[in-house]
DNA sequence: GATTGTCAATACGCTAGCGTATGGATAAGA
DNA sequence: TCTTATCCATACGCTAGCGTATTGACAATC
């Protein structure tokens, strides 16, 4: 109902989550927006409508992405009060076939705007922190729990281009299972 | 001299080598007939004299790349005897601050073109199949080796775009050296 | 029913880059 | 010296995509 009665005319959130699904797929630099406004059955007389230009919507969209992802990790793993849990929990988000983490790894090798690279370092920071937090309630030093989220935080970030490079895709949700305690053995002190 | 005497005429690899450069640092994407023949100091009717197209000179400039990568692999890591010493010094070059590193994690990301897929595809198994056989001379048994090596290689691809996110370029030397043994501690079996 | 605001279509000019066609320059051989 | 091969410049047509300007359709509101 809802949905038929929005195909009546598009909103913004359309297009960010249009340009997202391109972003993840083919890159930031696919995101034109005459191809868009096809996919979309419409004009561009409808895009400039709603924004400025190209790298508004990019931005907006990844905007939108960041929000929607940082609320992921707000509700399910952040709440978990054990820091063996939550470390296991966050490893287990990390190798789950969401489009988030596929726009993530797209985006860790896009040089075509600082922007881009301004928003990753920010994400990437406090991801970072958070991982620290979780090493040092376990009884890490500081310098002893930043070396070892950076590891982990490799190792995330590493699997997701394993998986698209050797598999073409992310792996179904039972091998995610599966690879998330083989990381954890190795990344979590027992 | 040598230098003096080629600046009279580009060949091949000038091309090559000027498109790799730009791979590194812009991505593939990047790679245009007509930029590059500016950076070169000609038009592109040099450049049509020697490739048929573009993708003609990226094909021959990656070809190019994953000759030298090899090179490199099987004078400086295969010979080494000890396994455990072995996969120490491919952690290291892993580290090692050199364009290839740059080329390589640039490509992770790229699906422009299934050859380029291709290719990486096939580099990673090379390499993963060396990470395998050092740890299985070790002691591991088949399904052991094999995913330790999955997860050795996730943490080196991980750190190419740590490095490049956080830092913007690959750390130095002996940050590499410090990096390198931290790994080693939690990736090499004692 | 007239007005106003919202969303989209159409038409336009502009730029960057691809690939082709052709001719010019230079050096090496014959 | 005449020819040929090599390397490059110039000029051309073509396409895709950006952004603008203008007009149109429709709904809501007054």
């Amino acid at each position: 109902m809802s949905e038929l009665a929005k195909k009546k005319s598009l909103t913004a959130k359309d297009w960010q989550e249009a340009a997202l699904n391109v972003i993840a797929h083919q890159g930031v630099g696919a995101v034109a927006v005459e191809p868009l406004a096809r996919a979309l059955g419409v004009t561009k007389g409808s895009f400039y409508w709603h924004f400025s230009n190209r790298m508004d919507l990019v931005k907006q969209a990844l905007k939108r992405w960041r929000a929607n992802d940082n609320l992921l990790i707000e509700q399910n793993i952040l709440p978990i009060k054990n820091p063996k849990k939550r470390l296991l929990a966050w490893f287990k988000l990390s190798a789950e076939p969401i489009q988030s983490h596929l726009i993530y790894s797209t985006l860790l090798a896009d040089r075509s705007h600082a922007m881009i690279s301004k928003i990753l370092k920010e994400i990437t920071l406090e991801r970072l922190a958070h991982l620290q937090k979780s090493y040092k309630e376990m009884g890490y030093d500081n310098a002893r729990a930043k070396s070892q989220s950076l590891l982990a935080y490799s190792v995330y970030v590493g699997f997701l281009h394993m998986a698209k490079t050797l598999y073409g895709s992310l792996p179904g949700s039972t091998e995610a299972e599966d690879y998330a305690q083989f990381v954890a053995k190795q990344l979590i002190p027992s």
